[in-house]
DNA sequence: AACCTGCTCAACCGCAACGTC
DNA sequence: AGACGTTGCGGTTGAGCAGGT
C-alpha cells in the first residue's frame, strides 16, 4: 500500500522497522546500553543489528546513529578511539585488514585460553570422587565461551571468515561444533549459551528500565557519569593496542571474562 | 531578525544473501 | 542452473532544529 505517498515496499518496511514499530524504545540511551554498545562494538564491530539484537526495543539505524553521533566523537576525543580504527568502517584498506587480522588473532587466543581452562575444570571434574564433585563449588561458567557461542560470536566469525572457503578458517570452529563439545565437556555450560544475551547486556534477563521521556536529564547524567567509564573501552577493545582486550594477564579481556560475578563488578565500577 | 554552524536522526541508497519459480 | 523478487544490512544523506553571532 502506497498510502498516497511516494513509498516502495521497502521505505514501507524501513518505517516500521525503525519507527512505527510498537515495541521500540523512544527516549535517550541509558548508561547500561552505552556501556553494552561499546562493548558489542569492539566484539563484532560495525554489526549493527548484532548489536541491537542485544538491546531489546533499539534499532540498528538507531545504534548507528548514536554510535556514529555520540559514542565515536567522545572516543575519539578521548583518544580511545584511532581514527584509522574509525576509517576502517569501510571494507577496503590495509590498516583495515591489518587490525581485522589482529582482532581475529586476539580472539582466537582468548577462545583457546577459555577452553583450554574448560577442559581443565572438566577433567578435575572426571578425577573426583563423586563426593568431592558434590562438595565442590560449582565452576562458574565460562563467559567468552558463551559470548562465542552466542550471536555475538557468530557474527564475528561471519564477518572474519576467510572468503571462498577453500582453506578452513581459523574461525571454523563452528557454533554447532563448539556447542556439542561444550556440551560434551559440561552439559551445564551448554545450558548457558542462552543466558548470553542477558549477560552481555547486563540486564539481568529482564526488560531494560524504562526510559524517563519526560527529561533530558537522563541523558546528561549519562553523559557526566559515562565520560570517566569510556575507559572501559581500553579493556574492551578500542584502545591503542587496537584491542588490547586480551593482553592484561589480570586486567584485560581475558580476566573480564573469567566469569560473570567479574564481568558485572569491573563493568558496574567502571561505571561508578 | 537574519544568518551561520553544528547536531540529530529518519530516510535513502546500494549491495549481498536468501527464497521461489 | 539461473532469473527474479524479497529481505536484511551498513554507509551515507539531507531536512529540521537549536544555539551562537
Amino acid at each position: 500500500m502506497k498510502a498516497g505517498l511516494l513509498r516502495c515496499g521497502k521505505s514501507c518496511r524501513l518505517r516500521w522497522t525503525n519507527y512505527l514499530r510498537p515495541d521500540i524504545k523512544r527516549g535517550p540511551f541509558t548508561p547500561d546500553e552505552q556501556k553494552s554498545i561499546i562493548q558489542l562494538h569492539a566484539i563484532v564491530g560495525n554489526k549493527w543489528s548484532t548489536i541491537a539484537a542485544q538491546l531489546p526495543g533499539r534499532t540498528d539505524n538507531e545504534i548507528k546513529n548514536f554510535w556514529n553521533t555520540h559514542l565515536k566523537k567522545r572516543l575519539l576525543r578521548m583518544g580511545l578511539l584511532h581514527p584509522d580504527d574509525v576509517s576502517s568502517a569501510s571494507p577496503s584498506g590495509a590498516s583495515a585488514s591489518a587490525s581485522a587480522s589482529r582482532h581475529m588473532a586476539q580472539w582466537e587466543s582468548a577462545r583457546l585460553e577459555a577452553e583450554a581452562r574448560l577442559s581443565r575444570e572438566s577433567s578435575l571434574f572426571a578425577h573426583s570422587s563423586a563426593a568431592q564433585v558434590a562438595a565442590a563449588p560449582k565452576p562458574e561458567p565460562d563467559f567468552f565461551l558463551r559470548i562465542w557461542n552466542s550471536e555475538v560470536g557468530d557474527a564475528f566469525r561471519t564477518k572474519n571468515a576467510a572468503p571462498g572457503g577453500e582453506s578452513p578458517s581459523p574461525y571454523s570452529f563452528s557454533t554447532r561444533q563448539s556447542a556439542a563439545t561444550k556440551a560434551e565437556a559440561s552439559p551445564a555450560a551448554a545450558r548457558e549459551e542462552t543466558e548470553t544475551k542477558s549477560c552481555v547486556t547486563g540486564g539481568g534477563g529482564g526488560p531494560p528500565a524504562v526510559m524517563d521521556d519526560s527529561s533530558g536529564s537522563n541523558e546528561v547524567a549519562a553523559e557526566d557519569a559515562s565520560e570517566e567509564s569510556y575507559q572501559l573501552y581500553l579493556d574492551f577493545g578500542g584502545g591503542d593496542d587496537e584491542l588490547g582486550l586480551f593482553s592484561g594477564q589480570l586486567g584485560g579481556f581475558s580476566s573480564l571474562f573469567c566469569s560473570d560475578l567479574n564481568a558485572e563488578a569491573s563493568l558496574d565500577s567502571a561505571f561508578k
